[in-house]
DNA sequence: TTGTACGCGTTATCAC
DNA sequence: GTGATAACGCGTACAA
């Protein structure tokens, strides 16, 4: 049953008849004004070694006097083909997200693709109704990053059924989907190993939700591991689950402060969390990383600029959005319906928030 | 002359031959399944009161079976209208861009517009491509946020065209432009005379290139203004023009310090030079506020859990992009053509990176 | 209430 | 090389 499709399909139609008005010299017109047909015309911009080189100088400069400016809209309909690519990101105000969108619509625009952006502020019946969106609009493709547990059927049929999608920064269980993201698990194992290199033994955990973001399980994982490896044992209590905030962050170290044999280094997964933390820690009167470190994962414009600067976990934002683009632009092309993809590494960024145990 | 229009058409047509496929159900489709022309089918989306209620219903049953989506590129070029507008950043990686960026988009989807976004990484080739894909993409209207001066004289020629515009962050010089800002000057003038209620006479100004960005002129006229009232001398020494990152700020502060009677309080128009700056204080072993008053501009997120936190002037960016999309709009229908220009009011957001000066 | 016929700006397939 | 002509998917007089 999809009839809020079509109930959608029709509000946008209403809308449209107060929609903004378009008008432009066309082919047919500088086709008239130069002496010949609009076939020609057209095969002067697409296929230029098919024209005489004189009428094409002829056309070519009429084009110009009229400002004729093509109609990419009409050809994809004739053509069959869209040049339009949507992208669902979250909410365009997380800087990382930000460095990966830049990525793609420097790959987009080099391929001759347009970019539709559609920010879903992490609510499903938006994310919803923006797909809608780019299916009226045609798009080409799709990019998913970091999209809820909570829309996984939804998206299921979606890729399943007829557009090409890339997901990023995001995945949904371990089905066969294209996707591009970086090994959190690998991350996490390598800080938490980091610290334990630092002679600490009860690190904490503060992770963004983990039963809603499989991102988050995987760092979860990384962390269980590498306390595994070093023979230390798990406690469920130094892991605490929050939404990825400052507040979060400054509200959730007071909470480990309390408990009694309390860490001596908290890895927090996300750079936006462990600034909070800090901000938290300051203002209980602790001095980091001299009485507890700190280390985060992102690494965020600002992470080295903070007080300290942080210790974390550097994501190849750039290259992931160049990436996804990329593998997107091939399915699209159809060079081959094999499914890919990709873990990027990562970088361990060594600054000043974390220190070795002092006892 | 503008044969560059005609080449760039020239290549995205190349390209567009290698684009993505794109197949659904049409109206036709539904029209014959039902067995009713397309002419009704069409009706019984955008203007179901001339259809008959039976046939309508059997019409949208049809229509769900077939998962019929609306083609809103062909409804467009048929109607001569466009439900597609461009928005035009300069890198979408700003935190306060992003949050305008959502307001935008909020809005636009409201109204049934789609938003196809172009970041220039502040650069006038970029910009003017971008601005050329939009075109062939023959959108309804264009928002222009935080563009640069270089570009004027080419912008100017397109708005005085066809394109409805809205300037946004950003505007030229005094022509008769639609623009939605805040009050540049006004906010530089209070943060300055606040800085000048704590004592200070002493007063640093670390400001984005203003030979480029109008808004960094006025912020600079805020400043003077406010010294004048107070009755202290303008000197030049005390002006640096530095581009907004972090790293800049923090070599700027330095600078600053080697000034023999060297400012007692620095007022950085920007966050992200403030929090530079303070980087740059710490490092030379000076504190804040008690060696040095540091105030911003922006108030971005991170504002409010930097050490210590920032006293800065908070821009009503979500407002401001809910209006210019509103404005655009309005343009669009053809409400009325009268040029209309916003200067939203902004808050003096005191912290703690500011104090009385003390001697 | 419904159908017919044409147009929107472009491309593709034939001919010439 | 170039030109008709028919699509592409939809809207809309106009007529029935």
């Amino acid at each position: 049953m999809k009839p809020v499709a079509v109930i959608v399909g029709f509000a946008k139609i209403i809308s449209l008849l107060t929609g903004g008005t378009v008008a432009s010299a066309t082919m047919k017109m500088i086709a008239s004004a130069t002496g010949v047909s609009k076939a020609t015309v057209s095969r002067a911009f697409h296929a230029p070694h098919l024209v005489d080189p004189k009428t094409r100088l002829k056309i070519m400069q009429v084009a110009e006097q009229y400002n004729y400016v093509y109609n990419a809209a009409a050809g994809d309909l004739s053509r069959k083909k869209s040049s339009l690519i949507g992208v669902l990101v979250p909410g365009p105000n997380k800087s990382f997200f930000g460095t990966s969108l830049i990525a793609m619509q420097d790959k987009a625009q080099e391929e001759g693709f347009s970019l539709v952006i559609g920010n879903t502020k992490y609510d499903c019946r938006i994310e919803k109704k923006i797909v809608e969106q780019f299916q009226e609009h045609r798009v080409a493709g799709l990019i998913l990053t970091g999209f809820l547990k909570s829309n996984e059927v939804y998206f299921y049929n979606l890729v399943r059924k007829d557009i090409p999608c890339v997901f990023t920064w995001e995945t949904m269980a371990d089905q066969g989907l294209n996707y591009v993201g970086f090994d959190n698990y690998d991350a996490a194992f390598r800080i938490t190993d980091y610290l334990v290199g630092l002679k600490h033994r009860r690190i904490g955990l503060l992770v963004g939700p983990y039963s809603k973001i499989s991102r988050a399980a995987s760092r979860l994982e990384g962390y269980r591991a590498a306390l595994k490896k070093n023979g230390i044992d798990f406690d469920p209590q130094l892991v605490k689950e929050r939404e990825p905030s400052h507040i979060e962050g400054k509200e959730a170290v007071k909470e480990f402060l309390k408990i009694k044999n309390r860490p001596t280094a908290i890895f927090a997964a996300s750079d936006t969390l462990a600034i909070g933390a800090i901000t938290g820690l300051k203002e209980k009167g602790l001095k980091v990383p001299e009485d507890i470190s700190i280390a985060g994962f992102d690494d965020i414009e600002f992470a080295a600029f903070c007080d300290p600067p942080l210790t974390t976990i550097r994501v190849p934002s750039y290259e992931m959005g160049k990436l996804t683009m990329k593998v997107l632009i091939e399915m699209i092309r159809g060079a081959s319906s094999q499914i890919r993809q990709y873990d990027l590494s990562t970088d361990l960024i060594i600054r000043n928030s974390c220190a070795e145990l002092q006892r």
